[in-house]
DNA sequence: CTCTTAACTTAGCATTGAGGTC
DNA sequence: GACCTCAATGCTAAGTTAAGAG
């Protein structure tokens, strides 16, 4: 009976496919449904169920499914709980205004053309003052918002760094300052270059290959076989993942073969025609033995490998930019290795492969020392391009795009970026209701472009949706963002759950991870929706007369710097701020104020759609958890019964020796209290923690100052919020930002 | 307008290693 | 001192955006 299930569910997914292959380039997909791991799950279950629905069983595999299907219901609620959004909206300022504007008007029928450019005023005063070069006048806001900053320090910063400086002290001052170089206080270059000197020792290349020792063998068909050393090293690539499940998928496998063969020799070509055929154990259980054996390795040894990265790391790892050592973010290139994209990758397992010096290209000065490629090799191209950040760039076979090293996060050209980045979401704060409610207004356009446009708008801002490029068909796993949205991805519902007007997305997003919401929505986008959908295929786009470039066009001209993704930097900023304000008690403790805090990310994350899988050991750490939790508790009802016994006896006693003891027990109990307070902080942070992940918001969303200033206000040391490698990336922020700060 | 590409930001997972526990 | 755990870090894929060619 279940078999006959799965056959149905397969055979649904292979028809659904099909139609899309109507439609696109005829692309060979295999009917394969695999998403990764987390998403995956549910998706597949959604499909389970819906086949369940049609013949029901009593199988125990139905019964699993039907577990499966509880689940899920948990997890969505808890992604689109209530409680976040009514928080949300009234953050946002989306208290579902009334739309009672006759309804006919939205039915109305379009014109096709007449593309008349609605033209938008500049509604900031300031931004009247801007050039038009929209980066210049990005920059130039920028520039007139640090000097005044300067200006406003210039009492505290002059005492300090020239006041009283003589002459002797300025050289060690000259090396504290290089260590925490302010480069916020100072002027930026102008519009367009990144630097006016750079130089550098290039990248470290991978290893080479080694061979294995001889007595690990390769068998293909039962018959142990020496390979040549390329086909060798490919092989190895796959032994080494044999653990991983994508090994074991068609495309993978197919992918990797390919790609392979391409390294054999003609005899070894000739020889190995299938895959299956190989056997890599021994080349398998050799690499787990090698790993093995480097955490065996003694604390010399792993002192020797220690010290020799550290090597690399300060002649490799740092460049001069313009007087001051930065550090370089990734100066090691790619190794070779098989590809694994994210999701039902159609490249999944292809050969990426070694990148030699005659690949790279180098960037920096003119006037620089020239990095030097390896003995016998020559570099692609040296260049000397002031006018990009990057160092070194080289080509990659997968999908033919173009790989970089740049900069650390601490690096003034991406601190100086990163700050911009905030600085035009704090302008949006500015004007976004002008632009909320020009997009409202849109909804009743008669031109279908631009109600296709106001509804995408008003998705990317409630719903802090990416924008949504399209990509090119099999070249990448099936994502789509806001403006790549297919009618399949949404289902409308006049009426759930006692709420009017509800859109449930479903899609894959960036990384192939699910967004799963059910969101009310005004009449007005309802319908304009139900108008999207008519007459199309599950497989055809909402949005057909929408694409990225048309909305960030748009975009640009409400107001200078504004893109699609500067909605997804306010929004997350704005709700931290907000939560921040609405959640921290003045009388918590420090632990309490973190938990505060976590919660305020917390729906950032959320808002953002920031999942993760649950850690592999999720349960058993919880559970560890608790077992600490109540070991606590006992020694707290320990406690307090020797605090009660050590009184009565003081009572008895009079004297100052038991006074004392039952000022030591009365010490002992507030402690063990204040103890369990924090691990059931820990717990519940944890708990709710399980699938959310919360550093990509903190690291790219939330403005640091939001956070320096909530830690100044209460108190709470930055340590506690940042660690050290966020503290390097934001010391423009906590150098700068005051307890007032507001975003 | 469409298509392509370069440059740069954002993303989650795997690995590592510091610091705690046994 | 061995072992364990989880946060930090490393890695690199996958997005966004602007600009330029056709």
């Amino acid at each position: 009976d279940s078999h006959k299930h799965k056959d149905k569910h397969k055979d649904k997914e292979h028809k659904h496919k099909e139609h899309k292959k109507d439609k696109e380039k005829d692309k060979s997909k295999n009917s394969n449904s695999e998403y990764r791991d987390f998403s995956e799950k549910k998706h597949k279950d959604k499909e389970k169920d819906k086949v369940k629905h049609k013949d029901s069983s009593s199988s125990e595999k139905h019964k699993d499914k039907h577990k499966d299907k509880e689940k899920h219901k948990e997890e969505k609620s808890k992604f689109s709980s209530d409680d976040f959004k009514v928080k949300k909206e009234k953050e946002n300022g989306f208290s579902s205004p009334s739309c009672n504007r006759s309804e006919n008007e939205d039915d109305c029928l379009f014109s096709i053309k007449e593309d008349k450019p609605l033209k938008r005023h500049r509604d900031n005063d300031e931004d009247i003052a801007y050039k038009p070069k929209k980066i210049k006048t990005e920059d130039e806001k920028r520039e007139k918002k640090r000097k005044q900053e300067v200006e406003n320090d210039k009492s505290k910063k002059k005492s300090k760094d020239k006041g009283a400086m003589g002459e002797g002290k300025k050289k060690k001052m000259k090396k504290e300052e290089e260590e925490k170089w302010k480069w916020w206080e100072e002027e930026r270059h102008p519009e367009g270059i990144k630097w006016k000197f750079l130089e550098h020792k290039g990248p470290v290349f991978a290893p080479a290959y080694e061979r294995m020792p001889d007595k690990v063998k390769f068998y293909y068909d039962g018959k142990t076989m020496k390979l040549s050393l390329g086909a060798e090293e490919v092989a190895t690539f796959f032994a080494k993942m044999l653990d991983h499940e994508y090994t074991t998928k068609d495309i993978f496998r197919k992918n990797f073969f390919k790609d392979w063969r391409k390294e054999m020799t003609s005899e070894e070509k000739s020889t190995i025609t299938s895959l299956d055929k190989c056997d890599f154990g021994e080349m398998h259980q050799y690499f787990k033995a090698q790993a093995e054996a480097r955490k065996q390795m003694s604390k010399e040894e792993k002192q020797k490998i220690k010290e020799e990265n550290e090597r690399l790391l300060q002649e490799y790892g740092f460049c001069m930019m313009d007087n001051h050592r930065e550090r370089i973010a990734n100066f090691k290139i790619e190794p070779p290795g098989l590809f694994r994209g994210r999701g039902n990758h159609p490249k999944m397992g292809m050969l990426k492969r070694r990148i030699m010096p005659e690949d790279i290209i180098i960037n920096c000065s003119k006037d620089s020392k020239v990095p030097v490629p390896p003995p016998g090799h020559k570099w692609k191209e040296v260049r000397h391009d002031n006018k990009v950040t990057w160092l070194v760039s080289w080509t990659e076979n997968i999908q033919g795009s173009i790989k970089y090293i740049m900069l650390n996060p601490s690096s003034r050209i991406k601190g100086e970026k990163d700050w911009q980045k905030y600085e035009t979401a704090r302008r949006l704060k500015k004007s976004v209701e002008k632009i909320r409610s020009q997009y409202r207004e849109d909804w009743k356009s008669k031109e279908m472009k631009i109600r296709q446009r106001a509804v995408a708008l008003y998705f990317i801002d409630k719903l802090a949706l990416r924008a949504g490029n399209e990509k090119e068909e099999g070249e990448t796993a099936d994502t789509v963002g806001c403006c790549s949205l297919r009618v399949e991805h949404i289902t409308l519902h006049p009426e759930i759950d006692g709420q009017e007007y509800v859109v449930e997305f479903d899609f894959l997003g960036k990384d192939s991870i699910r967004y799963y919401n059910k969101v009310p929505v005004e009449k007005r986008v309802f319908k304009n929706l139900q108008l999207f959908m008519e007459n199309k295929q599950p497989e055809d786009d909402l949005f057909d007369r929408l694409n990225t470039s048309i909305l960030n066009k748009h975009l640009q001209d409400l107001m200078e710097g504004l893109t699609a993704k500067v909605f997804r930097t306010y929004n997350a900023s704005i709700t931290l701020q907000q939560q921040l304000k609405e959640l921290t008690s003045p009388d918590d403790n420090v632990p309490a104020k973190i938990l505060s805090y976590n919660r305020a990310n917390r729906a950032v994350a959320i808002l953002c759609n920031h999942q993760r899988a649950p850690p592999k050991t999720f349960e058993k750490s919880m559970q560890n958890l608790q077992v600490k939790i109540d070991a606590k508790k006992d020694q707290l009802v320990d406690a307090r019964r020797e605090l009660k016994s050590a009184k009565a006896d003081a009572k008895v006693r009079r004297d100052e020796k038991s006074k004392k003891t039952v000022e030591s027990k009365k010490k002992a109990v507030q402690r063990l209290e204040e103890q369990l307070m924090k691990l059931e902080v820990q717990a519940t942070d944890r708990e709710e923690n399980k699938q959310i992940a919360l550093g990509t918001s903190k690291l790219n969303y939330l403005d640091p100052r939001i956070s320096v200033a909530w830690c100044k206000k209460w108190n709470i040391p930055v340590e506690k919020i940042y660690n050290k490698t966020q503290r390097e990336k934001f010391a423009w922020a906590i150098d700068m930002a005051d307890e007032d700060f507001e975003f």
